[in-house]
DNA sequence: AGAAATTGCGAGAACGTTCTCGCATTTCCT
DNA sequence: AGGAAATGCGAGAACGTTCTCGCAATTTCT
C-alpha cells in the first residue's frame, strides 16, 4: 500500500540498498548485469525517486526562490516569470513562487519561508528601494540572491536592471522634433496619497531613473513648463487627475502629450480619452513603458520604451546558477539598454525648427 | 561556519534535541521556562528551521505543483497564477510552478518531476483531452489533482472549468438583436495546419464550449450562412485569413461582425483592422472571450464573455486542499457561470424586427 | 502519609536517500 | 603460479527533523 523505496527496489532486485542507489542513480562500482536487473525490478514494481530524501542528503534542493510582484496590467513580471520557469527547468531546476503585492511585509515572510524551504537561491524584485535588511546574506543564510528590475542601493547582491534613462530621454526628443511643446509626465508612485505635482522619493530606482530620463530630455530640449503628476497607482484618483489636466482650456496650458510612466499609468490615460471622447494620437498624444502585444495591436500603435525582459530573465537564471555553483563569485550590477519603439500614437504637430 | 541545527540549539539551552523540539514546535509536554529559554537560545545563535527535514518525517511538504500554459496574449493564466499562489500562501502552501507551452511530453515530464518533489497536490491546466495517462492516479502516486479551465473526458479528478457556452450564446444573440446577420467566428486551434471552414476535431473541451455555443447562437438566432475559419493559434496565417475574410466584397458576403474565441484572435482581429484602416465598431464589430483591463480601456470598450477566474483559481485551491485533508473525498465536477460584459464594440445596425 | 496520577525531559528510532568503508572475489601482471 | 590491482557489493552512518517510550520527579488524592 506504500509506495515502493528504494528498499523495496533492492528487495526486489536480491540486492543490498546501496547496490540499488548505485544501479538507479548511475554512479561508483557496479556491474552492467545488475544494474539492468535493479532497473527492472525498479520498474516492475512502479519505483519513483523521493526527491525530499535525496535534497536531505545532497544538501541542495534543485529549487530556486522567486519572489516578485504579480501585476497584470503590466506584463514585465507575467514575462519575466515565465522566462525564469522555462529557463530554470532547462537547467535542471524548479521555481518556488510567491507574490508580494509589493508589500515589505510579505516580501520579508516569503524569503524566510524559502529559505527554510531550502531553496538553492532567490530571485528578487524587490518591494522597496529603503531597507534590504532581509535581502542581506544573513538573513538569507548566505543562499545566493540575484535581485531584478529595481536596485537597491547598498545591497550586496547581484542586480539585473534596465536602463530606461536613455531611452526616456528620446522619446522626449522625439515628441520635441514632432512639434509638441506642452509636455504632461504621468508617474506612478505608491508614496503619495493624492497626486501632486511635486516629485516625492520615489520607492524604486527604476521609477527614479525614468523620471530623471525624462527630465533630462526636458532640460536638453528646452521645453518650457511640463507638467508633472505624481500619482498612486490607483486608478480612480489617477483618473480624476487626468480629468483635470485634460479639460479644455487656452491652447496654451492644454497638454498635446501625455508620457506615462507604467502600462497601468498609460491604461488610466486611454480610459480617460475614451470618456472625455478624445482620440489617439489626433487629440492626445501618449507614449508609454513596456512593451505589450495590444499596445501594438490597437490603432495607430502606441510608442513605448521597451525592456529585453526575456533576455533579463534569461540572465537572472543563468547568474543565479553561476553563484549556486561557485560561491565565491563576486556580485555583478548588469544593466540591459532598452529601446524606444516608435509607433504611431505621437501626432506630427509641424516639422521641427531648424 | 555551518548553520545551527536543532542539535546546535539544544546544545546552547543545555537541553536533549527532543526538548528543543518541543519548545520550537510547541507541541508535548514541556515547562514554560524552558520553552521560552529554548527559544531564547534559537533566537541567539540564529536558528531557523529546515523544511526539508521536516517534510521528510512529516510526509507533507505544503508544497502544491502548478502546471499551467503561460500566454500573456490571455490573461487568465496570469490571473489564475496569482490567484493560486496567492490562496496556497494564505493556506501555509508554497507554489511550484512549471509552463507547458502547451506540450504534452513537457506536461509528462512536469508531472513527474513535481511529484518526485512530493507536492501534497496538483494543479494542472491540461493540453489536451485526448490522453490523460499522466493524469491518472498511478502516475501522481494518488496525490490529489485539480484540473482547470478544460475538461478531460474520463479522468478521476476534480475539475473546475467554465460554463461558456450560455455567454457564447447570448453573445449571438445580441449581435442579432443588433441587427448583425453576416457573421464570422475565428476559432483558435492547435490541430490544424491551415485555417479551414470545417470544424476539426478540437484539442481541448472548453474551445469545444465555445464553438458549440455560438453554434447554438446561429441556429436559435436562425443566422444564414456564418462564417467559421478554425485557424492554428498563429499570428502570420490567422492575419492572413482575416485579410481574405475583410477586403471589400458584395456588401451581401461581407461580414459585420466577428466573434473569437480568445484574445490572441481578437488581437489578430485588431492589427488586420489596424492594417486595413478597419474602424471598431464604425466598420466592424467585434465579441471576444476573457477579459481584460485592456479591452476595457481601448475605445470604445470590447464587449467579451469574462470568465470568474479569480474565483476559479480560489477554488482549485480550496478544493484541493479538501482533497489533502481528506484522501477518500470524492471528485467533484465543478462549471462556474460566465457573463457577457456589453460595452461598445458591437454596432447598431438596425432595431431588431422584434 | 502512602498510593496514584501528572508532569518534564532524555534516549533512540524513523523518514528515504547517498556515500564512505571494508571485505570478498575476480582479473591482471611478471 | 603467486602477489598486486581492480572490481563488485553490503554494512552502516549521515542529513535534520519529529515522535514514541520510558523513567524520574513532582503534584494530587484519599
Amino acid at each position: 500500500m506504500r509506495k515502493p523505496t528504494i528498499n523495496d527496489v533492492a528487495a526486489a532486485a536480491g540486492v543490498s540498498r546501496a547496490t540499488a542507489s548505485r544501479a538507479l542513480s548511475d554512479y561508483g562500482r557496479i556491474s552492467e548485469g545488475t544494474r539492468a536487473h535493479v532497473k527492472k525490478a525498479a520498474e516492475r514494481i512502479g519505483y519513483t525517486p523521493n526527491q525530499v530524501a535525496r535534497s536531505m542528503r545532497a544538501g541542495n534542493t534543485k529549487t530556486l526562490g522567486l519572489v516578485i510582484i504579480a501585476d497584470f496590467t503590466n506584463v514585465f513580471f507575467d514575462r519575466a516569470t515565465k522566462g525564469i520557469v522555462d529557463t530554470a527547468r532547462a537547467n535542471g531546476y524548479e521555481v518556488l513562487i510567491t507574490n508580494t503585492d509589493e508589500n515589505l511585509d510579505v516580501e520579508r515572510e516569503a524569503i524566510r519561508t524559502l529559505i527554510e524551504k531550502q531553496v538553492d537561491g532567490l530571485i528578487v524584485v524587490p518591494s522597496t528601494a529603503a531597507v534590504h535588511d532581509h535581502l542581506d546574506p544573513e538573513a538569507r543564510q548566505n543562499k545566493p540572491l540575484v535581485i531584478i528590475d529595481r536596485m537597491v542601493p547598498g545591497i550586496n547582491a547581484t542586480s539585473i536592471t534596465t536602463n530606461d534613462f536613455a531611452s526616456c530621454e528620446q522619446a522626449v526628443k522625439e515628441a520635441k522634433e514632432k512639434g509638441h511643446t506642452n509636455m504632461a509626465f504621468l508617474i506612478a508612485t505608491s508614496t503619495v496619497q493624492e497626486p501632486q505635482k511635486e516629485k516625492p522619493i520615489l520607492q524604486n530606482t527604476t521609477i527614479e531613473d525614468r523620471v530623471n530620463g525624462f527630465m533630462n530630455g526636458v532640460i536638453d530640449n528646452k521645453v518650457k513648463n511640463p507638467t508633472w503628476i505624481f500619482s498612486p497607482d490607483n486608478q480612480t484618483q489617477t483618473q480624476k487627475a487626468l480629468e483635470e489636466l485634460l479639460k479644455p482650456k487656452s491652447k496654451k496650458e492644454q497638454p498635446t502629450i501625455i508620457f506615462t510612466s507604467n502600462n497601468d499609468m498609460a491604461l488610466a490615460v486611454l480610459k480617460t480619452a475614451s470618456k472625455l471622447k478624445l482620440n489617439i494620437p489626433e487629440d492626445i498624444s501618449l507614449v508609454t513603458i513596456d512593451d505589450s502585444e495590444w499596445l501594438e495591436a490597437i490603432a495607430p500603435g502606441i510608442t513605448v520604451v521597451e525592456r529585453p525582459v526575456d533576455e533579463l530573465a534569461k540572465l537572472a537564471v543563468d547568474k543565479l546558477i553561476e553563484h549556486i555553483n561557485n560561491p565565491t563569485k563576486k556580485p555583478e550590477k548588469i544593466a540591459l539598454e532598452t529601446k524606444l519603439i516608435s509607433r504611431g500614437s505621437i501626432k506630427t504637430l509641424k516639422k521641427a525648427p531648424k
